[in-house]
This record gives structure tokens, C-alpha cells and sequence, in this order.
DNA sequence: GTTGTATATCGAAAATTTACGATATATATT
DNA sequence: AATATATATCGTAAATTTTCGATATACAAC
């Protein structure tokens, strides 16, 4: 993980409903719980939407941040995209972190 | 350490220069080996400011967000001001993103 | 007291981030 | 094909952050 690459993770990090967002996808069966698909695919972005409250292209300029960063991960199906946390990515961001800081 | 506070410290460490910092005041006796002054007091304004390469009033203003933080702390001694980092507020720090993220 | 030094604060410009609605794209349904 | 749904992207306005130079404040030295 490059110093870039740390910059973007903590900038990713700075905004307290990309926070949110990185934590409900830590226990989808917990904050998705209605979601119509199976959560075993992820967390489609619609439902993310809701949760926010925030408009639909915002929640998804947020996703792509949280992408780009690598924290999330997304897979199309039909028209859903389905977004799963990295946790691996989460933990070696948090180790780099401990060491860094 | 409440929610509004994890905010702040988040969002002190989303500037490199501000982590930078955070950084050469770990280790003050190898980042700052031609202070005049002893680094006993801690690490005085100045040298910093050499150090970024930026304008004193910028980073004036990147060590306030760093103190508002609880990151470091200051001490006025004379006309300078000497900065320390506070170790044990940087590891709770990392120990509460470790189970809040 | 005047001059010099160190730092903080002020005011404003520039850059970046956040947010929205509108639109594009892609898939699904009728 | 026409319509509906889900999401991404575009254009842009608003908010926030970063930066600077100028000034204020405080102390030191002469």
C-alpha cells in the first residue's frame, strides 16, 4: 500500500457517511435485513440510497469513492449492483495505520 | 472518545502535511536535530514551519487543527511555542477505529 | 521605548468536496 | 418496440478546506 494509496483511504474515511456506509456493510443481515435479493450477493446500492437519505447520485459518487479506495468491492447483476465490504483491505489499511501513524 | 470527536481526528489526519507532522513529532531527536533549543520542551513552531515548506500561517493553522484534535499539545515558553505529540491520545485513537471501522 | 523575533489571527483567493437534479446507460417487463 | 427500474455520469451550485500575505500580539534585546 503506497503513500497514494493510504491518502485516498483516509480521505475515503473523512466523511462520516462513507463511515456509515462501511459499517452497515460490515453486518448486512443486521441493517439490510429487507432487502428483497439475497444478501449473499451484497447490498444493492437502492437500499444504500435509503438509509442515507441522501439523493441516489450522491450515494453513488460515495460508493465510488469507497471503491476506488478499495474498501468495496461491487458486482453487477441485471440492473442491481450488488457492494460488499473488502474486510481484508479494511484490516490491512488498519495495520498500515498502527505503523504509519 | 464520542462519534463528533473520531470525526475531528479523522478528518486532522485526511491532510498529509498534517500526518507528516504527526510524524516528525514521533521521533523529534531525528526530525529535528538542529533545534536550538532543547527538544526536552518538545518541537517549536519555527521548524516546523521550515520543514513543510509552507507559509507560518499556514501551518500555524495545520498545528491548531492538530492540537483541536487532541493530536498534540503546546506549550508556550517565551515568544516560541513547543508542540509534542500526545502518544496515548494517537493510540486511543487507533484503538477506536480498530472496533469502530 | 524602539527594534527584532516568534507565533497567532484575519481576510480573501483558490482548490477541493459535497450535494443535487437531469440525463445517460443498461437491463427487465409488457 | 415501448415502458419501467436501477445505477452511473454530467453539469453545476453550495459548502468546506487550504493557502497566502498582512496584521496583531507577545516577548526579548538593545
Amino acid at each position: 500500500m503506497s503513500t497514494a494509496e493510504l491518502d485516498e483511504m483516509i480521505k475515503a474515511l473523512s466523511h462520516p457517511v462513507r463511515r456509515d456506509i462501511l459499517n452497515w456493510l460490515k453486518q448486512p443481515d443486521i441493517f439490510f435485513a429487507d432487502q428483497q435479493h439475497s444478501l449473499n450477493l451484497g447490498v444493492c446500492a437502492g437500499m444504500i440510497d435509503q438509509k442515507t437519505g441522501l439523493s441516489q447520485s450522491t450515494v453513488s459518487a460515495h460508493l465510488a469513492t469507497l471503491q476506488r479506495a478499495g474498501f468495496i468491492s461491487s458486482k453487477k447483476v441485471g440492473q442491481w449492483s450488488f457492494f460488499t465490504r473488502n474486510e481484508a483491505v479494511v484490516q490491512a489499511f488498519l495495520a498500515r495505520l498502527n505503523e504509519q501513524l
